[in-house]
RNA sequence: GGCCCGGUAGUUCAGUUGGUUAGAAUGCCAGCCUGUCACGCUGGAGGUCACCGGUUCGAGCCCGGUUCGGGUCGCCA
């Protein structure tokens, strides 16, 4: 095997400053290009970028002859001179010198590697993850990763100084009453016995607070057994943090600093404070989302009181059955938009339940409308009003149930922002969606379910309707930040008096039964002096992907799952040994198929 | 679990109403080339057209099923 060569400098360091200097790089080669046996151009990657060697021109006769055999990724050190380039390269840093080499160790050679180490490949999501490791050493994912380890510094460094403390909870913790599925992990020493893998350190932050840590930090992993998304993934990474002694307006002012912080130190940019804010009831009925984007505009808009008395049926029964009507004017693009394209919109929110979509073309004389039989110019100009819609506006209005119409044109309103290129990736709007319901109707379960979780405070103004059982009427001390379009966090004031912990319980439907055995343990801390507190997670990975600019959550993951939830480079899950299972109790179904 | 999109050289893709031997670029291999940097030139190898079945004289193309990947709805307290 070659000698290893001692590394002085990283390749991409290298600069005019470093001529004459005799240096070591190690890496991986690039690129090589022969000129003829006297002459060899390689290019040498590391994690820093890339420099180029020059073999022949200086170099001993048997180092060129040696690097004839250099092949794409063989792994590499190389000894040689700096020297000033006789035609320099603007387009890489390090391209005005170069290294003459003198010495050649080659560690490993390469097979042709699956993927190109380029960042401009896009091979199949699917190649890159069984290869991650070549990956890897793009250096768009080299500079991701270091992206975010430098947002672990500035996480850490801002809430430190800020007085918190970080305390790391357990991975094998008590599975969870509520919320989502959990990964389940059994337990050898207590046969038939399963712990679960956090979905977060929720209840163990809380027992810290009860324990008078006051102000807590986690850089926590958190595993959910969910269905993925191009944003989410089973095993991810939040930023938990819980204050004592606080209510939402000390939190929120805490987390704007640390936002403001993390905006200025990662991209330069100053965040204005105080964040806008908007009650979920306003986010809703505006923007059709509870966590809206508002780089652009497209609000939604009522139209009940335009449409109340017009004879299309579908509008005046949707009202009458306590649904909504509204819409969105996509304000001068109007041509932009071809029957086709509408005809599609119409179906792609029939996911959502919408039954269809009534549009309106304001033109220069008249106002054309797919319902134009239903309605007068005068009507359809009322309508148009409520928009104060100008020539070449096309309105889109969906009719229904309230959670239809707005996660319909919801949709409609992201989704032709995106198509229009109006979304900015270097534009970053934050803003906090406030005063969530406390509770949500589950068709699935039959009974209200806690929309946050259930240790959630409901509002002080509010809490008198758990006498009267109207339950949705009740808001909650919640919170989630929202960036472009995307909850990066959420929290919220947690309830810290036992009695009302136990009230918000049986109005979930949880027997005392239940209630001990799936979290007794959590209850009993709360007889105990629990001080007012609450809190907020950070989802970091959608943070880093905000921050790098991308829309997909495995681009700032070393190692991510796939859409099913597999590992393609190492195929975990997979199945075991029948003796390992025997040890733990467990019997496997075997699968069909 | 539902819906939508896709699977053709190592890689990214093209492939006409269904018609001879399935192409391009790049990568790879060999030879040549002393200032390249997307080096260049010449030549070469490389394909179970995801899989199974059907229609047809004939299927990469049409039909059915399966599978794999991606997006999404449900789900994600």
């Amino acid at each position: 095997m070659d000698n290893l060569l001692k590394r002085t400098h990283y390749c991409g360091e290298l600069r005019e400053k470093n001529i004459g200097e005799t240096v070591v790089v190690n890496g991986w080669v690039a690129k090589s290009r022969s000129l003829g046996q006297g002459l060899i151009f390689a290019d040498i990657r590391d994690r820093s970028g890339i420099v180029q060697v020059v073999f022949g021109d200086g170099s001993p006769e048997e180092v060129v002859a040696k690097a004839a055999s250099l092949r794409s990724e063989y792994s590499i050190g190389v000894k040689g001179v700096v020297r000033e380039r006789e035609s320099k390269n603007s387009k890489i840093e390090t391209g005005s010198i170069e290294i003459v080499a003198e010495e050649l160790s080659i560690y490993s050679e390469s097979e042709t590697p699956p993927i190109y180490i380029r960042d401009d490949d896009n091979v199949s999501g699917d190649l890159r993850l069984k290869y991650r490791y070549l990956d890897l050493r793009k250096p768009v994912m080299q500079n991701t990763l270091a992206i975010r380890n430098k947002m672990y510094h500035v996480i850490r460094n801002f809430f430190y100084e800020n007085g918190f403390i970080e305390i790391e909870t357990p991975l094998l913790a008590k599975p969870t009453p509520e919320g989502s599925r959990d990964f389940l992990v059994p337990s050898r020493v207590n046969p038939g016995k399963f712990y679960a893998l956090p979905q977060s350190p929720q209840q163990f932050k809380q027992l810290l607070m009860i324990a008078g840590f006051d102000r807590y930090i986690q850089i926590a992993k958190c595993l959910r057994d969910e269905d993925l998304r191009a944003d989410r993934q089973p095993e991810f990474t939040q930023i938990d943090i819980e204050m004592s002694y606080v209510d939402q307006e000390d939190i929120l002012a805490v987390q704007e600093q640390f936002l403001k912080t993390l905006f200025k130190e990662m991209k330069g940019i100053d965040i204005q404070l105080p964040l806008p804010r908007l009650t979920w009831d306003e986010a809703m009925n505006r923007f059709g989302s509870d966590k809206p984007d508002l780089r652009f505009g497209f609000e939604l808009h009522d139209l009940a009181p335009a449409v109340k008395d017009c004879s299309f049926k579908v509008f005046t029964d949707a009202l009458a059955s306590g649904g909504k009507v509204m819409g969105i004017d996509l304000d001068g693009c109007s041509d932009k938009f071809s029957r086709k394209d509408v005809d599609k919109m119409t179906e792609s929110i029939k996911v959502f339940g919408a039954k269809g979509m009534v549009w309106l073309r304001v033109e220069k004389d008249e106002i054309k409308s797919s319902v134009s039989k239903f309605f007068s110019q005068e009507e359809l100009r009322k309508i148009a009003d409520v928009f104060n819609a100008k020539e070449n506006d096309l309105i889109l209005i969906v009719s229904g149930p309230k959670e239809i119409v707005w996660s319909s044109l919801g949709f409609l309103r992201r989704d032709t922002a995106s198509k229009l290129g109006m979304l900015d990736p270097n534009e970053y709007k934050l803003l906090w969606v406030v005063d969530f319901p406390m509770f949500e109707w589950s068709d699935e379960e039959n009974r209200f379910m806690a929309m946050h979780h259930p240790f959630t405070s409901p509002k002080k103004e509010d809490i008198h309707y758990l006498e009267t059982g109207e339950l949705d009427k009740i808001y909650a001390d919640a919170y989630d930040i929202v960036i472009n379009g995307y909850e990066a966090g959420g929290g919220s004031i947690r309830i810290h008096d036992s009695g009302l912990q136990k009230k918000i319980f049986e109005v979930l439907k949880l027997t005392d039964e239940d209630i001990q055995n799936r979290f007794g343990f959590f209850i009993d801390a709360f007889k105990y002096g629990a001080p007012p507190h609450g809190g907020l997670a950070y989802g970091l990975d959608r943070l880093c992907m905000l921050i790098c600019g991308t829309d997909d959550i495995r681009q700032v993951i070393a190692f991510p799952k796939n859409q099913n939830a597999q590992c393609v480079m190492s195929d975990a899950p997979t199945t075991v040994e029948t003796k390992d299972l025997d040890l733990l109790s467990i019997e496997v179904k075997k699968a069909e198929k």
